[in-house]
DNA sequence: GCAACGCATCGACGTCTGTCAATGCGTGTG
DNA sequence: CACACGCATTGACAGACGTCGATGCGTTGC
């Protein structure tokens, strides 16, 4: 990944500057995939899919042990795809949902390495 | 409250039971930490205070980088303290706030063996 | 072709969350 | 002692979030 400055503005004097840390941008892609994480029903289906026998699950599997409505079950599994944690593939009536263990690693290795 | 079906009685056929993946109590845990990363502003104190020269930082000097208000910036830590991923320690008229290593360790080991 | 199924999307609702300005409290400093 | 400083807490408010029921769309099976 290719973290660029995006700290436009150099700020003039010395003292500890503003664009220690993270930048920005960074921050915010973290934050977007952690808070996927960031809800209990949500650490459920990933657990769910990833512990299944067959290493994927409808979500017609899903919605009967988290004990939410079908659309509140598609909803969360929308959030989790878009944050890139799980990965999606239509067979015929049904949609897959695997989980995507890279992108489990790399919100890992970036939380040891903050 | 999600927390509907408290596995009253083994339901009557076989498939996937309801108390497959992590216990509900586990996720809500788990999702509580992850919660409080999942804040660009809180991912961001967390980088400044872990690569600071002092691997520590008051309140003080995080107003200024994040651009936020002294209120809004002792609420992140709060939220963060509470989570377990920072400690507090008062001296004097500071408050000195630094990274729990250990809890950002297992947070990432729970993700990786989701 | 028609009915049943699986899933996504929409609209609505109550709740939670991030933010600020203002206030209160303890700690040093003149 | 009085004052300035650092921080936590409060009250208020807009926006985001989690949930449901209903609706729409594509696929399968009779």
């Amino acid at each position: 990944m290719t973290t660029l400055a995006t700290t436009a503005e150099t700020n003039s004097c010395c003292p500890p500057a503003a664009d220690a840390g993270l930048p920005a941008a960074e921050s915010d892609r973290l934050a977007r995939v952690f808070k996927a994480v960031g809800d209990p029903t949500r650490v459920r289906l990933l657990s769910l899919i990833a512990t299944g026998e067959r290493g994927e699950a409808c979500i017609c599997d899903l919605t009967e042990p988290v004990g939410l409505s079908q659309g509140t079950v598609s909803h969360h599994m929308r959030i989790l795809a878009d944050a890139g944690l799980v990965e999606r593939e239509q067979r015929g009536k049904w949609a897959y949902y695997s989980v995507v263990r890279s992108a489990l690693d790399e919100a890992a290795t970036a939380l040891r390495t903050l």
